[in-house]
DNA sequence: TCCATGACCCAAGCATCGCTTATGGGGCGT
DNA sequence: ACGCCCCATAAGCGATGCTTGGGTCATGGA
């Protein structure tokens, strides 16, 4: 004997629980023989009967009742997982970690998490923030399981395999003090002074303006936009920031103007490849798209 | 969905154990797609993923982190139900509720339950005194697992379907005072004061002096063979006892005649059917057979 | 760069498992 | 004595499920 058979366990507790062989079947909605057989089979791999039979059905013996006890915390496991299952395939529950970039987590991700809690109740949400490639590495490791991440020329190239589902585009802003004349093109800023924002931002920057000619001047560095704006109203720089930091805040003193030259920003999320499978994950995914819009 | 397929489950508990599908199909002595098909089928029913695949094996979601818990439980419960069955097959354990006539249990039984105890010390045999109507009555309602009885022409008739196995055939025989003249013949006796035993071994009694032509005179009434032969050794009447009751105990001032008009006694095991299989069971009758010769 | 390896999935074939139908025995009530 | 309700067995056939033989993708070494 290998070991039992799990089926003809459930099948023997039914009938047990029946009283008889023919209740059983009913009951599973099978016929007397069906159960029958797989009754002689599990009885025959135990080495002895499980329950005896009487002319008004069976009573289990000693390995019956035995049995019978283990069947029954089986049967319970077995309720209970589908019970916990259906509820996250229900998003009566789950749990989803998400890492996101800060002006998005100050942003998009707040508006998204507030309708989903009032929808799904049930669903946690647990948010951290980190740039893009700390937040792949994240979910990578396993300890996140979806990322809001951007890119300024198509997706950020991850290591490693990762599903990329794009959330929104939108254009990169050139910000100057609000009394500045007015700009045309990247070029005639060459001999500004700039204010840089996180390592990615900075490399874009360069790259654009190398793209147009120069080699920008960049004397003060910060990831925070609201502090950006602030440098740029005092009159210390000029900089760049995408579309949605300057809808999330814009500080009295500064000016935008959209450039061409400046290319476009994505925002998307990452996760393994299958986790938009996940009703929690998916649902948390389709709250931010829908956020976005 | 109906309800999780346990064998699924088992299936889904390899793999996320083994770390991969491949590993848990090399483990269970399958192919790899064989696994890959139940696995995508258990979350096909669940409503999502369970397991996450990688390049380098499987990672379960929260899901599948809920069901692994699930399945460790219902994978245990499985393998102590298997040991404790094959205990309950191997004699290692099981319990054996015996019922015994008097006679029986001060004979029989004790070098029957000796030799058991010696080979078999894991089997408990519990045992209880009553006459074969009380034994047979407690087998029929579960009461007791096996009744040692008697019957004076054939197995004893029983009420509800119980199966016989014959263990020992015995005469019975003539008590008389040891001084007493010969005796050849159970007429010779017609006026002498009797003793009787219990209720069915007094009705044998009267109907072998009724086949000889008188009705005894009872006198006085014990079922203890002892005191039977005590009064019978005092003078005060005859009386029959069966061949074992004799080899049990002898008192010293009584003899013995077996006559063929008294007939014989049959000493066997009634049990529930199919009750015989049970190898706890089939043991204890086994050592009462044996004891018997 | 290219191949070898190991992971997984998909599609198709076929053997086996397992359910059904059919039949028969046995006990119990009317 | 008949009918009902237990159960077991045998035979047949359909569906489940395992295998074989493809193919993709990512990783690691030559």
């Amino acid at each position: 004997m290998d070991v039992l058979d799990p089926r003809r366990v459930l099948i023997f507790r039914a009938v047990a629980r029946a009283g008889s062989i023919s209740a059983a079947a009913r009951d599973l909605g099978w016929t007397q023989p069906a159960v029958s057989q797989h009754l002689a089979r599990l009885e025959r791999e135990v080495g002895g009967p499980l329950l005896l039979r009487g002319p008004s059905g069976v009573r289990p013996t000693e390995a019956g009742t035995a049995l019978l006890r283990r069947a029954d915390v089986i049967a319970a496991e077995l309720h209970a997982a589908g019970e916990e299952l259906a509820d996250l395939a229900q998003l009566r529950g789950g749990r989803v970690r998400l890492v996101a970039f800060p002006s998005a987590a100050a942003t998009l991700v707040p508006t998204a998490l507030g309708d989903l809690a009032r929808e799904r109740p049930g669903l946690e949400v647990g948010l951290e923030e980190a740039e893009p490639p700390e937040a792949m590495a994240a979910v990578l490791a396993g300890d996140a399981d979806l990322a809001l991440v951007f890119g300024y020329d198509g997706p950020p190239e991850g290591r490693g395999v990762l599903e990329w589902r794009p959330v929104l585009e939108e254009p990169v802003h050139l910000v100057l003090p609000a009394g500045d004349r007015a700009v045309a093109g990247l070029a005639e800023l060459s001999d500004a002074e700039w204010i840089g924002g996180c390592v990615r931002c900075r490399a874009h920057l360069v790259a654009c303006c190398e793209a147009a000619g120069f080699e920008p001047a960049i004397r003060h560095v910060t990831d925070d936009y609201v502090v950006v704006q602030n440098l740029v109203a005092a009159g210390l720089g000029v900089s760049v920031l995408p579309a949605s930091a300057l809808e999330a805040h814009r500080a009295p003193g500064v000016r935008s103007v959209e450039l061409p030259g400046l290319g476009r920003r994505r925002v998307g999320l990452v996760f393994r490849p299958g986790a938009d499978g996940v009703p929690a994950t998916a649902a948390v995914a389709a709250a931010l798209a829908a956020a976005a819009r």
